[in-house]
DNA sequence: TGTATATTTGCAATCGTTTGCATATCAGAT
DNA sequence: ATCTGATATGCAAACGATTGCAAATATACA
């Protein structure tokens, strides 16, 4: 006779319902909230609020829904939250190329510091041609709750759309003055203008600037202030610019600078990249560092404190970066209205073995 | 009178509702597919239809909707579309720690071959301590539409959970056996075997490799192909660890290697980084590479090629790693039930300055 | 002009959560 | 037991889109 009431077990049709509806549910697709509320015989938001810091629920009700969770290996949907609290934990960090390793670090050390304070980072990369800044919109489409823009050369056209969405904006290494929009930066002028004064101090008579041709605003900063440092000591400055970051490129910027007439013998390179190569130009032309020619970078990354450069550079410590954008982000979720501030980070020259002993008078 | 009739211009009570709804959402918050179907005169389904790939809707309602959304500035919100769509065109990378430019270079590319695609890259930076890989879930909880662990050291417990939930799990650099799961590296043993016998064909005695200790796959796979080969022609190899990622840290290992007895005079390493730091801690105890000892790395990364390092190594050609990736992707949501596969990418010896010539018999 | 068919459009349900409000429960004090 | 106040729970309406279905409109053909 069973075979003829297969669901014979249950007292009422709704119950047969719910128990189809049930199995179906588990079988395929996610696991949603409603499947662990039905496990554990509570209601939806009831296991919301376990899930939901500050809610109240009874210590009975916890065990209950969280045996219930962990059976049926609940997880709760992000994108559904984000919907409904408008907060979704994301940052979206706009990139540019990764090709020097100063910005991977970056990129590492904000992916863990977010990752630490439960946030994840959406990665966008900066605008293949037409975008037009374009890019910066990605983050109101995935309704980031912030977006940090480390690419140098993006438009920022856009950026008002997302200051008006209430999404802090935070700009790594250039100022765009906007209200809602706040900088982090190293102190380049300071650095260029210390690099300058150790190489005048050291002895060169005549500098250059090895950069990117004015192409970031960094490179800008760093060549005037070491221009201007120059200046005050009666110097002017040979330049000499790399059209992309290929090495082949600055290899060959650092040859044309260093057969350029008079030669210079102090060379200040907006990174530790291009002073590498600008040491290898040199040492390929049968110049010898720091004797013909001194050469200074930027950032102290790993490859400058190896013994095969012993590169002289400013240390931009990119940590502290990190913490100063995490900063500001949070006090611009506090106080939205926050004036828009500009963070410098002080650069701190490491003497090594690529200038020339420091005469103690 | 019409200062007692602020809203005389509307009909009825329900326009002056709607007039009353329509400037608060175009106000405050973000502009929905509802405020843009009001500025338009249809229905939110015929906005989304317009916004819908291959949905029906007339040249006439196009324009009118699309003059709307950008009088409006309106953009679909990726959250809810994902919801409903469930395809976030997001795609989770798990990755380690990015201290080698391999690492950054390949998240580079990858990144932005996605967005040539349409999708975002989910950042996460794999587990702090205690995650036990749970790190992976993140996944789930995104609903990200596939992930990629490029994460040498990380926990694959949860795989099977991503892989029932239907998301495509790829693993760069090391194999897993796992249905749903499938991995693309290098053909790391082959590495290793040209490697060992360019030593021995250059007329190198005593063969060492330097590498993480077995750490990752990749470390133990390049280890015994070198080690194999060697066994071959009759050798055994030394082997030296570096206990972590610092430079200091390779540097020791390397000095530790070539103060043995008998003193290896051909290296193998498990990656270029190690590699220079292998040079460096040879020249630093006064060894000359190539002749009183051999270097060879594995990537063939920008810094091998410097003309400082001229380094011996093993192309390990990273576009075409995340060419794989994205085929591999592509193929498995085509045809979720493919049984898993494994690339291989070929590696390719590139014989630079750090190891001694070939004879020619 | 009328009918048959193809294409557009709108309605309403759904995706998986959260949350304001109203009700139910409970402990503690009378 | 009874009442009070606090705490827990459930109901139902959002969040901002998509989509199956049915109605409306356009197109084709005779």
């Amino acid at each position: 006779m069973s075979e003829f009431l297969p669901f014979s077990g249950f007292a009422t049709f709704k119950s047969v319902c719910n128990f189809l509806a049930n199995s179906v549910s588990e079988r395929m697709g996610r696991i949603t909230i409603k499947d662990v509320a039905r496990e554990a015989g509570v209601s939806p938001s009831a296991v919301s609020r376990v899930y939901t810091e500050g809610a109240s629920s009874s210590p009975r009700m916890r065990a209950k829904v969280e045996a219930a969770a962990e059976r049926l290996g609940y997880r709760p949907s992000l994108l559904a939250r984000g919907l409904v609290r408008r907060r979704t934990n994301l940052v979206a960090l706009v990139h540019g190329s990764m090709s020097d390793p100063f910005d991977c670090q970056f990129i590492d050390l904000f992916s863990r510091a977010m990752a630490d304070r439960g946030a994840r980072l959406l990665l966008v990369a900066a605008g293949s041609q037409t975008a037009g800044g374009a890019d910066l919109l990605q983050a109101l489409d995935y309704q980031a709750d912030a977006v940090v823009v480390s690419a140098g050369t993006m438009s920022l056209d856009h950026s008002a759309r997302c200051v008006q969405a209430g999404l802090p904006v935070v700009l790594a290494g250039r100022i765009v003055q906007a209200p809602g929009v706040d900088c982090v930066l190293a102190d380049n002028a300071d650095g260029g203008r210390q690099a300058a004064e150790l190489l005048i101090r050291t002895g060169c008579g005549t500098l250059a600037y090895l950069g990117q041709g004015g192409a970031t605003f960094s490179d800008r900063e760093r060549a005037a202030g070491f221009e201007e440092a120059a200046g005050a000591a009666g110097l002017r400055i040979l330049t000499e610019a790399v059209p992309d970051r290929s090495d082949a490129a600055a290899v060959a910027a650092a040859i044309r600078l260093f057969t350029r007439t008079p030669r210079p013998d102090g060379v200040f390179c907006s990174n530790d990249t291009l002073a590498i190569a600008a040491i290898e130009a040199g040492r390929a032309l049968g110049l010898t560092v720091p004797d013909d020619v001194s050469v200074i970078g930027f950032n102290n990354g790993a490859l400058a404190s190896r013994r095969t450069f012993r590169l002289t550079t400013l240390d931009y410590p990119v940590g502290d970066v990190v913490d100063h954008i995490i900063d500001l982000l949070q006090s611009r979720l506090d106080t939205p209205e926050r004036a828009s501030a500009v963070r410098r980070i002080p650069t701190r020259l490491v003497v090594r073995a690529s200038t020339r002993e420091q005469l103690t008078y």
